[in-house]
DNA sequence: GAAAGTCTGTCAAATATATAACAAGGTTAT
DNA sequence: ATAACCTTGTTATATATTTGACAGACTTTC
């Protein structure tokens, strides 16, 4: 499997095939066509054919796909043949919602401490989870191979833990400060920008009064 | 302004340029070039024009974009002229996380209740926010004119929650339930997969290895 | 106030992405 | 086993998006 030259708008349409995929199988649906999928998920059967075969021919001609089957292959291409270990920056409200999702633990993604700045949060346990005083972050991090680290502070702070992360072992960064983070190393960067998706709502809800 | 045949691509971008806009006015620069734009938030100058000129010349030429001018003509085309009322529907971590931030109300999005189903929840009080019982969940909406339901329940919960809304005066949702709600009407909907966005780190990650 | 320099708005070209079409191969029904 | 039917993988076409180029207009400098 080698991914390459897939486009990005492809990879981002893969965990909403692994979910689909998910329920079918759920469903205990044992086969499903392109046609089928289409209907589900709003996608042209075409480009869902296309967007699978780019990956490998996992389909049978006049049959389908077998669900259980595509569901493991789509897992796979998604990385998740095997646990990675994730850490959390900041435990405030947001932090603790992300603590308590299970269906990230059962992915693979797991949550091995929550780290503030905050006396009064050190020393808690959420879901089981140790708070831990930043002062001892980077230290984790390497020693317990910790690839992920969700980013939950301010805005003010979000920076200087990106720049924290970037002197550790850790490769990934999930962010959820309203910021974009200036990271010099390849390391892989999402974003979840709240205030910008909140934008298009009312960009939306302003269109359709016009 | 008619904003007509804008693509998504491009509205999605806006968000963007008003965070960097409203930097530069916080920093007191008084103009700045596409060119400089560009260097700052990563697209192209190029691009940067164009986007701007879907909706009208604000630039000059031989001088750039007056900051402050261009941040509030993209106010405007994001539709923050007005304040929207908001309510959420889930007083778990997330919803409270969402009830939290104040920058939502800056922008004038309103937060005016939360709802729950959970008796432990009703009657408490987040950030001077009521839980309110989900039996006055209609009622609430429309009495207050609320526009935007931000939903923050299980995923099993949510779909409910979305035929609730749809028998409302309510003409927009933000969901955050990992689950493609289906909708009849013209409702406007944002979604925040987490998960999806997850996956696509995991799949970057594993990419990376080979 | 003239010349040199800057920067937008816009058109054209290049690239990327999505849709349509269909041959080839497999399935199902009889 | 054969025929009718499906459905994929793939190529070709259409559409959308991004980038490049440049004339014209304004600014700045001298």
């Amino acid at each position: 499997m080698k991914d390459k030259n897939i486009s990005v708008a492809v990879i981002r349409r893969l965990p909403k095939y692994h979910r689909y995929l998910k329920e079918l199988l759920d469903n205990d649906v044992k086969r499903i066509s392109s046609k089928e999928l289409s209907k589900m998920i709003g996608f042209t059967a075409s480009q869902i054919r296309q967007d699978l075969n780019n990956f490998g021919g996992f389909g049978q001609q006049g049959y389908g796909y077998n669900v259980e089957d595509l569901y493991m292959e789509i897992g796979k291409i998604l990385g998740l043949t095997r646990p990675y270990n994730v850490v959390i920056v900041g435990a405030g409200n947001l932090g603790q919602a992300l603590a308590n999702y299970t269906s990230f633990d059962r992915l693979g993604f797991k949550l091995q401490a929550m780290f503030d700045v905050n006396p009064k949060m050190i020393g808690l346990k959420i879901n089981s989870v140790n708070v831990i005083d930043m002062d001892q972050f980077e230290t984790f991090v390497d020693e317990n191979n910790v690839e992920i680290v969700y980013i939950c502070t301010s805005r003010e702070g979000a920076q200087d833990v990106a720049d924290r992360i970037q002197k550790t072992k850790a490769r990934a960064i999930w962010n959820f400060a309203p910021v974009d983070l200036k990271i010099k190393n390849d390391m892989i960067v999402e974003n979840i920008h709240l205030i910008d998706n909140l934008l298009t709502v009312s960009y939306f809800l302003k269109s359709r009064m016009e």
